[in-house]
Order: C-alpha cells, then structure tokens, then sequence
DNA sequence: TCTAAAGGTAAGGTAAACATTACATATTGT
DNA sequence: ACAATATGTAATGTTTACCTTACCTTTAGA
C-alpha cells in the first residue's frame, strides 16, 4: 500500500518520533508503515488522515484491483 | 469500529456470501466485520468501499479520539 | 409445511500488525 | 569536530485479522 505519510510529516515538520507520540504507537511502527513495509489497521489509518487533517484516500492509495 | 456495510449490502441485495466472493474473502470474514467483531485490514476496507462505490469514510466510522 | 438459503458462532491455525529493546548510521546545530 | 537528534533495522513476543471446517438457528420461497 502506496502512501504520503512522509510527504505530511515534512509539511509538518514533525519526526517519526514526534508522529509516533501523537498516534500513540511506537517510532518503529511509524517508521515500519511510512516506508511500507506493512500497512496500518484501519483505526490507525484514521487516526493518520485526522492528525494530518487529511481523508484515508488523500494519504494511502492502495493498488487498484 | 462502526460500519455500514449491512446497509450498502442490503442496498445492493447481496448475501454475505457473494459479497465475500467479490472480496475474494470467507463469508465469516465479511460476517465478523459486519457485526463489528473486528476490523478489516485497510486494503480490505478499501476493497468493501470500491464495491459499494463509496469511500472508506462512507463506510466506516472510527471513534473520535 | 417443507426445503433451501442465509446468517450466527465456535474451534483451531496462520500471517501480519503491532510492541519492546537494542544498536548502527546519518543528519543537524553549535 | 562534537553532541544531540533522526532514521533504519534486527530480534523476539503478543494480539488480531484473516483462514477452514463444522454445526445450529433463522428466514424465505415453493
């Protein structure tokens, strides 16, 4: 699953940590789906696109099937 | 996490299981998801938003944190 | 009413999305 | 240059989102 999350967190000027912090979930795992190596859960995909005032489909982009 | 996936069904007149053949996944899947046992994954949720030609958003619905 | 389809649910297994800890490298500021 | 911050990555463990099989109850059609 293809996504932005670097692209909003430069715009923010937040790090991986920072991001981490303000998901509630580890700095791996933020590192882990920003260089998608795996895909979030639907709620942390939320909860992505909501700290970035974004929708899901503005931030990942899934292959179309 | 709430959904609305037995409303776009029953729009659509679907049972659960041809439902889950579109999805390409079991019928106990789309029957767990349906009555909120668990999430899907996020390709999963954009998969079921396609085939109701809907956004995740219309679907789904996070609690607000 | 009888039968078939639909839906709910349980058991048991696999894969992946997290976690924690740890360490190495890269980048940036003073 | 040095120190602090940021990023990449590996090992190991837990939880949960799937799977298959199976069985029971409910609903709907002839």
């Amino acid at each position: 699953m293809k996504n932005k999350i670097k692209v909003f967190r430069a715009e923010q000027g937040w790090s991986q940590q920072v991001l981490a912090d303000k998901l509630g979930v580890s700095r791996q795992a933020v590192n882990a789906i920003e260089r998608e190596k795996h895909d979030p859960s639907l709620q942390l995909a939320f909860d992505i696109a909501y700290v970035f005032n974004a929708n899901i489909e503005d931030v990942f982009f899934p292959e179309t099937k």
